[in-house]
DNA sequence: TGCCTGATTGCCT
DNA sequence: GGCAATCAGGCAA
């Protein structure tokens, strides 16, 4: 697995890049999750747009994976999840943060890629000023810090990655990419399911926590 | 109805 | 490295 990958930034307009289909959403999650890994994820609003490359991704397996919020199946909390695939599906943890993710597969089955961390590269100032930081390295590399620097709210959940103001495009920067077992969940954590691309200062952390 | 948990973050030591 | 903040959702009684 390589280890030098360059920061790049896409050089076409964001808003002119191509969305992800449907289709792309439905390969194997885990393939997914790999495969979203140097994708643009953008956020629209009346201040502007912003958004950075995918740099680190979890793939959460539902009703198979005891760590995914739909392994006990359908509540009004994870619904979002179980719709079709390229939909968000945002969710508030610890009484103060959100997360974002992109889901997968048929409508029903409750299959998602936790967003887990940026390389900020459009409209930095905003998701500088948003966050109350200097340094682009803090900005977004945390899957709850993300999200506060787009902009996210949970009204956003259950909205198409390919057709609203939050998508994600594909930018045809190639990428190389490393496994690892995934973070802060205390079950299923031996399954290989977070993605990320080796090196890059953005990766919320390059090892997860001890089990 | 009430208790417990949690896909996190940031501050403090 | 440790731990507090903070609260919705899930589950047991």
């Amino acid at each position: 697995m390589s280890s030098s990958t360059a920061t790049v930034k896409p050089s076409t307009p964001p808003q002119l890049l191509p969305a992800l289909s449907s289709r792309f959403y439905l390969q194997p999650t885990a393939t997914v999750a790999r495969q979203l890994l140097g994708k643009l994820l953008l956020h629209h609003s009346a201040a502007g747009w912003v958004g950075g490359l995918i740099v680190e991704t979890e793939a959460y397996l539902g009703a198979a994976d005891p760590a995914s919020h739909t392994y006990r199946g359908p509540t009004l909390r994870n619904r979002a999840m179980f719709g079709p695939p390229g939909t968000s599906y945002v969710y508030f943890t610890y009484g103060m943060h959100y997360c974002l993710n992109a889901v997968t597969q048929k409508p029903g089955i409750g299959e998602a890629v936790l967003i887990r961390a940026l390389e900020p590269t459009v409209g930095l100032p905003l998701m500088l000023q948003r966050r109350g930081l200097r340094d682009p390295r803090q900005l977004c590399n945390g899957p709850a810090k993300l999200v506060q620097a787009l902009g996210v709210s949970i009204n956003q959940s259950g909205d198409s990655l390919s057709r609203s103001e939050l998508t994600i495009r594909d930018c045809g920067i190639p990428v190389s990419s490393a496994t690892s077992t995934r973070i802060g969940i205390t079950r299923a954590r031996q399954l290989p399911l977070r993605f990320f691309i080796p090196s890059n200062p953005h990766v919320s952390r390059t090892a997860p926590p001890r089990a």
